[in-house]
DNA sequence: GTGAAAGCGCTAACAA
DNA sequence: TTGTTAGCGCTTTCAC
């Protein structure tokens, strides 16, 4: 099955009588090789059936061209537009990508993190597992000074960049969006708010509720496991609250749309009686009655913006070093779970 | 940023004052290095910060202990159920996976295999392109002894493997189930025949038609556009089938949770009026009202069928390199929106 | 149980 | 414009 031998430059170099240095710098058309010479080494290598052997290279100039991505989970759609962004913009710049999910464990994080250090990629773009805090299977790229990129969950390290959306933004939108609907009682449906994300879009709640003088009650907190039962746990918690509120802003969009079923299965109407803002931009959203408002969450641009910054990096380009975060826009995209006015 | 140099198996024999070939087969375990000797290579190594290079191991060995993934579309929870059964064994089996999006285009998904060709990845694992229809750029790994895995869409090829489910069986079982519902007009909304996927579940729902004695009739055949809004088109064509149908076999939940919806919006009771069977088995189906009888399509079963069958190729493990067709088992998963019955 | 030496295929500094 | 040469770091015969 195997071939017979692989041809290497030598091969079309003693073909064709020249040396192999001369192959190899017309094989990456170097300028300083004649026309004629590159055009016979080009014919001579495609007719032999040469193909350029990587491993060789990477010894050779010690890179691999290739990115090393971890995330936390795979089965996510936010994680797989991420993961398309990413794959585009590496491609187009000749890198290729490889991919290890953590299963949203910061021990196998640590682990993925070691193989890909030990495959030597050239660069890595991370979103964390929700229990690492411990950044330290990072520092030996670090001290390689090869570069590392956060992307949405995020913690702070010197010398890496982070792309992020502004959370706290997103949160104070979603809340002011309510508020502008007549909502005076919103509930906030989250995750446990250990995890920056989550404590940013709250600060964002809590800040468009004081600013429009709105007082918060602490049991309009609600915070749901990670579970698929969770959201409508969290509907029925809401609906039992007295007085009952008239919005929820819920960080998920399919946790929302669980709550807006149970809303209705309960006789409770939205947007009329209880208005609802969900997270992600999901398709879900788009399917449910009534439409789900929600926060955009830009992940193929994330990943396409964490990739440009680490190619441009490993290339060279600019002073991209420098930048410590990046912050992608997301936007409310209004629909009709929110809307009590027109 | 760079630290100052990497230790290598020389750094280490200088120190400890034996020969790199020493250090070489004590750091592999080698059981004809003594107890001794290795003990002290293990320590020195962890001492000096070493790292083997796998450049240089690569390039020695002639393969790169990676897996080339060529996706036809990564933002797809299928595509990502498969990418995360592949990664879990692979990873196992210390192999790491270059994933590859061909974004749907036959042409850049031989982009990518020549890409992944030349990155000499040792094996590979193909979902096709829906147009992809010549498997010449497949023909370099084969000709080179790399194993080829086809997965889910695939089309026949001389030593190469593939990964299915029965899609006739799965078609024939949605069907049968239809008409054990007393469903007696049931049409079908699926994608271009020309697949074959698709064009297999379409037998299968002939067979059921056929072997239950219910009459075919051409109109009952729906065929959409990939697009969002297809699902909607569909529904109102078989809406306005005079007699109307009494069940429908979509091949997708998206579509059918879109068709549902739909026909509520028309009047049209699900299941009463109209019992709906999906495909897929996507989260969707578990949100809707009803919630969505389907074909559970196991995506990380594939997933790891693939990689296992792959891995134990390449590591000479049985008689792997036989086995042309892998079929893994897909269920109906009963849910309310076909349950006419009971 | 250990060492010497050759070479995997490529690139780049230097020389011509 | 081209050639010479010396490695990149590892593995693996073969010899001791």
């Amino acid at each position: 099955m195997d071939s017979p031998k692989e041809v290497t430059i030598y091969d079309i170099a003693k073909k064709l009588d020249v040396s192999p240095s001369t192959v190899s710098r017309a094989l990456k058309d170097d300028p300083t090789v004649s026309k004629n010479t590159k055009k016979k080494v080009f014919e001579t290598a495609a007719r032999m059936g040469y193909r350029s052997n990587q491993f060789a290279r990477n010894l050779r100039q010690q890179q691999s061209l290739t990115i090393g991505v971890i995330v936390s989970e795979l089965n996510n759609p936010f994680i797989t537009s991420v993961l398309s962004g990413i794959e585009k913009i590496a491609g187009e710049a000749g890198y290729g990508i490889i991919i290890t999910d953590s299963s949203q464990s910061a021990k196998k994080e640590a682990a993925n993190a070691q193989n890909l250090f030990q495959r030597r990629v050239d660069g890595i773009i991370a979103s964390l597992a929700p229990d690492t805090k411990d950044l330290a299977h990072f520092k030996p790229f670090v001290t390689k000074g090869i570069p590392v990129i956060f992307l949405d969950r995020v913690e702070h390290m010197a010398e890496s960049t982070s792309v992020v959306i502004n959370n706290v933004m997103c949160g104070y939108v979603a809340t002011k969006h309510l508020i502008e609907q007549g909502c005076r009682r919103i509930a906030h449906v989250t995750s446990a708010l250990q995890h920056n994300i989550y404590a940013q879009r709250y600060k964002g709640y809590r800040d468009a509720l004081e600013e429009n003088k709105i007082p918060f009650d602490e049991s309009l907190l609600v915070i749901m496991e990670e579970a698929e039962e969770a959201g409508e746990a969290a509907a029925k918690k809401i609906m039992r609250l007295q007085p009952m509120p008239d919005g929820v802003f819920v960080t998920g969009d399919f946790a929302a749309a669980v709550c807006i079923r149970t809303f209705q299965d309960n006789g409770v109407r939205v947007p009329e009686d209880m208005a609802v803002v969900g997270f992600n931009n999901e398709v879900i959203g788009r399917l449910i009655k009534p439409t789900l408002t929600t926060i955009n969450y830009p992940g193929k641009e994330m990943g396409e913006a964490a990739a440009r910054n680490l190619v441009n990096h490993l290339k060279g380009l600019g002073n991209i070093g420098s930048i410590s975060t990046l912050t992608i826009r997301a936007d409310l995209i209004v629909r009709q779970s929110s809307l009590k006015t027109g």
